[in-house]
DNA sequence: TCCCAGGTCCTAC
DNA sequence: GTAGGACCTGGG
């Protein structure tokens, strides 16, 4: 099964490095063919095509659908950019970072991802998914290998503290198993999710039940927004991106972003909020091109 | 040995 | 509300 991508704009290289899926490789030094795991397919990806590889379990035509959604292509990166703003910053970053689009992910996958994120950098990250999948995951056999799914909200509920901590998860074990059982009780819907608007759902996120922890913070909650459930509005800060907000939009505020260290939960509504109305309503968009643009000018900096 | 990593939680003012 | 520290773990 193959999908043509040539008229679909995207480029594998800066789509599958920016951070926001942790399950694709390049299969060659270039970075022009991608491969990796998205629900039971395994797909292969250059700038013209996508390549399915299903499961040989599993026979389903169902799937280019479901593939052209995971890309978001019906999302026309042209029209995103003409609505957003031109200041010189991020114009640079457009054009450095050209074909980058933003993924429509499981949202379940996408949740526990950005858990496992927390106070990790990236290549840790990767490896910590990776032995979740091994651990946990389904096998899937293709023509092009082997690979594994990504672990089911039941196979985390049910697992032991140490298969967990085998994973090198460490301290956010309790996160995930936390969050496991309240998807397979139902108690948490996060497709659910798609249909409120962004303020209800990342409220919803953010929550806490019986004053125990989510272990989803304004962080963790907006990737998944952004990411999996379709609020291209949302603006993840991290440590990068009040970086940049620094470097590159000080001020617009009139606290001293400067001077923070850290984003109390109250900043990170004021700058979020601020931001959100001025990038607009494709915020996600202008946020992951000043991501990468702010990563790679501190890299050559160096 | 210390510091940092796509943060969040807990505790003390 | 918020500053300061702890937190699994691995790598520089």
């Amino acid at each position: 099964l193959e999908l043509d991508a040539s008229q679909l704009h995207i480029n594998p290289s800066h789509t599958f490095s920016c951070g926001q899926a942790f399950r694709w490789h390049p299969l060659d030094q270039k970075g022009s063919k991608w491969i990796g795991v998205v629900g039971r397919n395994v797909l292969a990806v250059t700038r013209d095509t996508v390549k399915i590889y299903s499961d040989n379990s599993e026979k389903n035509n169902d799937e280019k659908e479901r593939i052209m959604d995971y890309f978001a292509f019906d999302e026309d990166l042209h029209r995103v950019f003409q609505d957003l703003p031109k200041d010189p910053y991020l114009l640079t970053a457009i054009q450095e970072f050209e074909g980058l689009r933003l993924l429509s992910q499981d949202p379940w996958e996408c949740l526990v991802s950005f858990l496992c994120s927390i106070n990790k950098n990236i290549p840790s990250i990767q490896r910590i998914i990776e032995n979740l999948c091994n651990r946990f995951g389904e096998r899937i056999e293709t023509d092009v290998g082997k690979y594994r799914s990504f672990p089911s909200p039941q196979s985390l509920a049910n697992s032991k503290e140490s298969d967990l901590l085998s994973c090198k998860v460490g301290f956010r074990s309790k996160y995930l198993r936390f969050i496991a059982k309240k998807i397979v009780s139902g108690e948490l819907d996060l497709d659910k999710l798609k249909d409120l608007s962004y303020e209800q759902a990342k409220g919803i996120l953010v929550s806490k039940i019986s004053g125990k922890t989510f272990g989803v913070g304004n962080k963790v909650a907006d990737c998944a927004l952004l990411f999996s459930l379709k609020k291209r509005e949302a603006f993840p800060i991290d440590v990068w991106m009040l970086r940049c907000i620094r470097s590159h939009y000080a001020k617009r505020f009139e606290i001293n972003v400067s001077a923070l260290k850290s984003l109390s939960p109250k900043n990170y509504e004021i700058i979020s909020k601020d931001l959100r109305s001025y990038f607009g309503k494709h915020s996600g968009y202008a946020q992951q091109y000043l991501y990468m643009k702010t990563r790679t000018d501190a890299i050559y900096s160096r």
